[in-house]
DNA sequence: TAAATTTGCTGAACAGTGTTTATAAAACAA
DNA sequence: TTGTTTTATAAACACTGTTCAGCAAATTTA
């Protein structure tokens, strides 16, 4: 009998519709911002509706957390295609500061926010997040093993400059850079990331 | 007449004992969990009362914040007996972790808590912060005059320095290390500072 | 087809949050 | 003693995430 299957596709659909507004909102005002009432409200059914289909509102975090990573992941990996690995590196930088400031909603979420993190600790949920960070190591390990940077520990390099980046992204998204301007914050970004590329570079 | 210094004197008493406990309860539970409610239970006031003292509860967060950089500027600034600017800049970094990790919950409010920043920006509070920040710069500066780094702008690396220590600090407490051990990340951070002013050293 | 059962949904409630306001009481001034 | 100011609070407002009893429609069984 098919009633069971349109039943599941109905019960898809109804959890798509939950999660495509609720993403949309907190993208639009973050996380924190946005509440169950909100996102009942915008497709018109009752908050306890959406507790059918979501455990609460930390399983929507995680959904919306892994959805974050595979956007992220799909920009990361047209970086791909430059062959030179010391300069894809240099490239994998900039995506990753422009998704930061392109989405920043986004990326609070991803890197941010204070949530429980032990679904993610045992692989359950956050495959686009390491499939990012091993593909990064990855580049980071190339320009070691063809010797476009001295032989170092790949994991500190790669540990090294996703610390960099994200305190960059974080502390101008959280307005911690409040002794510059703007544009200095900017002009500064630039900068430091031709320097600390320049300097680890091999030369 | 003393009475009106007395009214005075027994305001302040007032506005310290709330910000004691609360201080006392932001450092232990964290700011966001920290509600007026459970601070006018432990000083045994109502939780209007806390409203004659404090406007809301971010005039609180901005006065914790500014004792947050009083006591990290402290700590700080035992470095300038050091005479070397570069062994001076090392022990800032040990000082700067040492403090992210010793109070979690302090430098969650200093450095990444989502707070209205305008105030700070306009340098009516943040007097601690923006003085240990120069106090950052100048040793930076005079690394680079002494000879100690390669002639580079005094900002880039003040900023880049920052951003990379946050980056690490902000990532570990938020754990977004989760591709790594705990041990792991130990080993990887003293590694990472290790690197990082190696390759900035002019040797 | 009629009765029984399952499914999907919701209003109302619970326990919590920051904040405001009317009111009462205490302290001070005349 | 009367009038004024200061201080404190209970109660309420508008929110939050979450749970649960109950209702109505869809589906299965007799």
């Amino acid at each position: 009998m098919g009633i069971s299957e349109r039943k599941g596709r109905e019960k898809q659909e109804m959890r798509d519709l939950i999660l495509r507004e609720a993403t949309r909102m907190f993208i639009e005002e973050g996380y924190e911002k946005t509440s169950i009432r909100s996102i009942a409200d915008r497709i018109e059914y009752s908050p306890a509706t959406i507790y059918l289909y979501f455990k609460d509102k930390d399983e929507m975090f995680f959904v919306i957390h892994e959805q974050g990573f595979e956007k992220f992941l799909a920009k990361l990996e047209k970086t791909s295609a430059i062959g030179h690995p010391y300069e894809r590196l240099f490239s994998m930088g900039h995506v990753y500061l422009t998704f930061a400031f392109d989405h920043p909603e986004y990326y609070d979420l991803m890197f941010i926010i204070r949530a429980p993190m032990n679904k993610i600790a045992k692989d359950e949920e956050w495959h686009c997040g390491r499939k990012s960070f091993d593909f990064f190591r990855d580049t980071v390990r190339e320009c070691i093993e063809k010797g476009y940077m001295k032989p170092t520990s790949v994991d500190v390099v790669a540990f090294s400059i996703l610390s960099f980046m994200h305190g960059m992204a974080s502390l101008a998204i959280r307005e911690r850079f409040k002794m510059y301007t703007e544009e200095e914050v900017k002009q500064l970004m630039e900068g430091s990331i031709k320097m600390m590329l320049g300097v680890l570079e091999n030369k």
